[in-house]
Order: C-alpha cells, then sequence, then structure tokens
DNA sequence: GCTTTATCGATATGCGCATATCGATAAAAA
DNA sequence: TTTTTATCGATATGCGCATATCGATAAAGC
C-alpha cells in the first residue's frame, strides 16, 4: 500500500491547531505566523512550521499564513465537512465504545453503522445490523474505511468479507492479513499496555 | 522519564517467538537458530536474532539458542508468571472491555480492578470499586501501573490522583499532563481511525 | 590438526519523524 | 531607495527501529 498522507504526528496535530485559529481573528488582512501559534501552544517552532506547510503550503516571509485560509485548508484535510463513512464489525464492549465515541468527528470519519452476527440489545444511538446486512449496505452507501473488533478466531473471516465488499481500508484489533492493495493499521492493546508495563516501578 | 526496556515492536513479537518456541523439542541439548525461526514465522533472519539478542544475548555461533532456556528468558521478560498488577478508573464501556479483556495476561499484565465514581452494574469477572476505595487498594497493593479511561474533562485530576498514590506508568486515553518522573503512554483511538482513513478510497 | 561452514552479533545503511541551522524573501524602517 | 528584520522553507542532524553486510566463532568434516 502505498504512502500518500501527512505525517500521523502531523495529522494529531491538526485539530490543536485548528482549535487555537478558530480563537484568532479571520479577517482578509489577518495573518498568523508559525512562530506565534508555537509560543502559544507550547510547540517547537520549526514543528508546526513543518506541519502548516505540509497542510497549506501558503505561508509568506516576514507576514506568516493567512487565518482564514489556513483554517480552511486545515478542515479540508481533515474532511470534518464531508466526513467518510465507515463501518464496524463486532457489536461487544469495544466495539460498542468505539460506535458511540464522539472524537471521531473531528477528524472527519464517521462510524456510519455495526454490524453483529447474533442480535443483540443497542444501548446508543448508531444503528446495529445483522451480519446479513453488511453486504448490501456497504456496497450502497460506497463505504470503503472498516473496523474489526470481533474475537480472533473471526477476524480474518470479517476481514476478508470487508474487503469483498469493496473495503480498502481496515483498521482491526485482531490480527489478520490483507492482500497488498488494501491498507491495515491493525491496532495492540495488549501490547500497549505490555509498553507503559516496562516503566512500572 | 528514562528508557529501560525493549524496542516496544521486539517486545510484540515476543509473545510469537514464545508460541512458535514452545511448539519446538526443548531437551538439554535442543537447539534453535534465529535462521530456523525466522524462516518458519516469515520474519526477517536479522531481525530475529536482534530480537533473541536483546531477550536472551545467549547464543552460540553455528549452533544457535538453547530453547528451552530461550523461552524461560522470554517467559521471564515478559513476566507471564508473576503479572504486574494494574487498576483501571472510568468504566464506561472501554473501560469495562479492557477490564475484561484476556489478552494482556500475555504480556504479564492483570488488571486487578477498576474503579468509578458511580456505582453500576458489573458484567464481568473483575471487581469494579467506589472512587473512595481507590487510594486505600493502590497502597495496600502496590500498585505501579494506571489505566485511565475517564471522559477526558475528569482525566487530569484521575491522573493527579493516580500519582498521588503511587503510580508511576499510566496508559491514558484521555489526554493529561504528568511530571517528569513518571511514565506516560496516551493512546489517541481518533488519530489512529484519521490515520487509516486517509487510505480510504 | 586443518579447513569448511552455519550462525552469531557488531557495524553500517535506510527510513520516518523531530529538531536545528541557515539562506531567501519581502515587508517595514531608515 | 537602501537597509533592516521577521518569517518561511530548504537543508542538515539526531534518534529509534528495520534491514543489510561482514568479520568472528566454533562445530563438523576432511
Amino acid at each position: 500500500m502505498e504512502q500518500r498522507s501527512l505525517p500521523k504526528q502531523t495529522l494529531g496535530r491538526l485539530p490543536n491547531y485548528l482549535h487555537y485559529l478558530r480563537s484568532q481573528p479571520q479577517g482578509e488582512n489577518d495573518f498568523i505566523s508559525a512562530t506565534t501559534i508555537a509560543r502559544d501552544l507550547g510547540i517547537g517552532e520549526v514543528q508546526v512550521r513543518k506541519d502548516l506547510h505540509a497542510a497549506s503550503g501558503d505561508g509568506r516571509p516576514r507576514i506568516g499564513y493567512q487565518t482564514a485560509q489556513l483554517i480552511k485548508r486545515i478542515e479540508q484535510l481533515l474532511g470534518a465537512q464531508n466526513p467518510t463513512k465507515a463501518v464496524l464489525v463486532g457489536t461487544g464492549r469495544l466495539g460498542r465504545a468505539l460506535l458511540n465515541y464522539e472524537g471521531f468527528s473531528t477528524f472527519g470519519v464517521d462510524i456510519a453503522a455495526g454490524f453483529n452476527i447474533a442480535p443483540q440489545d443497542n444501548d446508543g444511538p448508531k444503528p446495529i445490523y445483522p451480519m446479513e446486512r453488511f453486504a448490501s449496505y456497504c456496497r450502497e452507501n460506497g463505504i470503503k474505511l472498516g473496523i474489526i473488533t470481533v474475537p480472533k478466531d473471526q477476524a480474518q473471516a470479517v476481514c476478508d468479507r470487508m474487503i469483498e465488499n469493496g473495503i480498502t481500508a481496515i483498521w482491526s484489533f485482531a490480527p489478520v492479513t490483507v492482500p497488498e492493495h488494501v491498507f491495515l493499521l491493525q491496532e495492540n492493546m495488549a501490547l500497549s499496555l505490555a509498553h507503559v508495563k516496562m516503566f512500572a516501578r
């Protein structure tokens, strides 16, 4: 899978910039410099400049970036105005936690629906459908982004089904393998916690 | 916070090696080479050697590593025999998902108890206590490892309370800041998903 | 006992990202 | 008009980890 995005870390800082920029004057002649942003947010100046350069690439020496335009560019990059729809398969505790988490909208992602083999109580606002509807839902809604939160013995089957139905980017909490043309981010919660553990004394 | 551990990625591969090694003969005179492991697991040979060197540092040229001893070393490193106890604060959907997840034992972590401000139904085997018991529980059990899964407006308060009670390593799902001597791993689920999104076409 | 060879582990290179340095630019001041 | 200066963005350096290369080692074969 070829790389086509900003560095993940840069992406993570964009919402901070956005939040800050929105608190600044945004007239036709209002500019802001990386220097100022860096000072106010307590980030390295060069870091900010590199991020903004990657995001907008439209800074003017001695002046900075036009605030309003910068906001527009970052919003565009994050896609908050026109969120990408995702589906989630496996509505156990973790699945429902993600399904109902509101923070994804910041980055322009909307988990449109959850799917589960067995029907179950739904304690949140997002719809949960049986797997029978999975294929048609994905195709009708042009879903490209899938989240896997099923137990590990079912993960590969779910993953394959996602790919069959046109999904090209997958966030999985269980180990799976994907063909070359599909992007996969595998999350390993146990590994993260293990890493933290190494520092507990 | 100073570094004292294996590379996180290496750590992540150790359970794979362990699983594989356990399927191999483990007599006094059974040795296994990085070359063999690499071939069988489909990992780079140098990678395996570096990992094993970091884990055990006891390979013999032309022979390899003594299987039984290697297993013992990795088990020791992962601490699966003598798990580190952790506490989790915030037993919402995410908190309870983690509290009941079994995969942590692989890496020698046991989330011993969950805490929550409001009492609530407990749908799993692990105890959930009210926050009033937090301090005494931590101190009585010598807890050094904390997990924060509360909403972001409560996260810093919880974090401070953890540190007051002797916790030195924190895994947080909400943004917090910690003093120099405390290790913090901040998880940002939205960021991960955003990163994946960038590849959805 | 000498040579061959499989394997280890040290050293070197590459890659992604953070951080540092510096020349180029254009607004502001002189 | 010329000089000064704040800022950008290109280039350079550092760090952690993956990958490549290669000399050192010691078992196996001759």
